[in-house]
DNA sequence: GTAAAACTTGAAGCTGACTTTAAGTCAAGG
DNA sequence: CCTTGACTTAAAGTCAGCTTCAAGTTTTAC
């Protein structure tokens, strides 16, 4: 498979697999003639990739994510100091936007002429800086 | 207020505060002897910026945020198409992230060895692909 | 009156994750 | 064999949202 079809396969323009390769997201692929084979797992482990980053990971923790697999070690015994952090990440991203939403909730609500005389939105600003 | 008072009232460093004039998110601020004065209801205009900028307004939607108040038109009623559609983004993104948080969790349970044969990385990745 | 602190501006720099460009190399079809 | 399309690289450009810098001006305190 050379880049393009995995490309197409994944999803991912082509320009964001070379991207990733050389940043070290991903290994660096084999070479015929120059240019990039790779094998039939390659777009699924491009999903896992994609999965992670959708999951809030950012490109330097996912250059760890797939170092772990090979012969004798489980993957996900490495992983899980990172997934346990970004669990809690997450969990606290979700308490976020649901406060937001409350939030925007509110300022719906609120009928007033004057920014300075609307007490919802002055409540909002209170629960906002005591985060 | 000059904008050192008004920074430490805000919170809000004073680059911040001129950058967001200079891009049109606050209005131009009257001058005395070149520097900027404030008028006492600043601070809390900047409490409302910031609270649209936690609710997930960016900049540029954040620009039409303060427009609306003035004598006449109740600013919420100008709100509340931005308000409904960011209340929809926001409820995307937490689904997203619950889902995310889902599969963190099965990723975690995970207990094989290579990418290609572990089911609950392979379901994760199907629940990905349907979004 | 003078020195320090705070202000002014425009421009450049920063981070993250790419995308685009330029100039060249390789591969597949006819 | 030749054209066309896909590939290669390094480097520069892009976006958001600032921050930092340089050089100069204004205010404030003594």
């Amino acid at each position: 498979m050379n880049i393009g079809e995995l490309a197409r396969e994944s999803g991912l323009p082509a320009s964001t697999i070379r991207y990733w390769e050389k940043i070290g997201v991903l290994p660096k692929a084999a070479r015929i003639g120059g240019q990039r084979r790779y094998a039939a797992d390659a777009a699924h482990r491009l999903a896992v990739l994609q999965l992670a980053q959708s999951c809030g990971f950012r490109l330097d923790e996912m250059r760890h994510l797939l170092h772990g697999f090979g012969p004798g070690v489980k993957p996900p015994h490495r992983w899980q100091e990172l997934a346990r952090k970004k669990q809690q990440e997450l969990d606290d991203q979700i308490a976020r936007l649901k406060a937001m939403r409350r939030l925007v909730d509110r300022v719906l609500q609120c009928d007033c002429f004057e920014l300075a005389e609307c007490g919802r939105i002055a409540a909002s600003v209170m629960e906002l800086a005591s985060r």
